[in-house]
DNA sequence: GCCAACGTTGGC
DNA sequence: GCCAACGTTGGC
């Protein structure tokens, strides 16, 4: 799951330990989240327009989908005149904190594995702020990167 | 249903 | 700030 640490950073999760994950206005990666996201999933979090970009840490999966009520309030950025109550359009999950790497994974690490050249993340032209993650590729990533 | 215009994402 | 690569909107 990527987030501009701008707007809301691993150390911010750190520090609340849970967080709902609102705000994604993409019918994509809003499938993602209704369709295949389960309690207790793993997530890689990253930081996005950071310098540099990259996977800061690791947080687990901690509700199944509901509405993103932001997407009812007008005074919020996230507003969709298009949601309402009664036919909401976007959701969210809650997402719980789980670790914080001691050294991040600069995107440009990951772009220079080979071993990581069919994950999504590296690839061009894929922007979707919530992407699966295939395990072995997870598991490669702990194994290898953790820090 | 097509597609031009516009908006967004996000690396650089 | 630039701009490539998408995604969305809305007229037709």
């Amino acid at each position: 799951m990527k987030t501009e640490p701008s707007t809301y950073s691993i150390d911010r999760l750190m520090a609340e330990k849970t967080t709902h994950w609102e705000g994604i206005r993409n019918y994509q990666a809003r499938n993602f989240m209704m369709r295949d996201m389960r309690i207790g999933d793993d997530v890689i979090i990253y930081h996005s327009n950071a310098s540099p970009p990259g996977i800061v840490g690791l947080a687990v999966i901690a509700s199944d989908a509901y509405p993103d009520h932001f997407s009812w309030d007008d005074a919020s950025p996230y507003y969709d005149p298009k949601s309402t109550k009664e036919n909401p359009r976007w959701f969210m999950v809650d997402v719980a904190f789980r670790s914080k790497f001691k050294n991040m994974i600069p995107l440009e690490v990951l772009k220079s594995d080979p071993n990581l050249n069919d994950m999504l993340l590296v690839k061009k032209g894929t922007r979707l702020s919530i992407q699966p993650v295939q395990e072995d590729i997870f598991d490669y990533i702990i194994r290898t990167y953790q820090s």
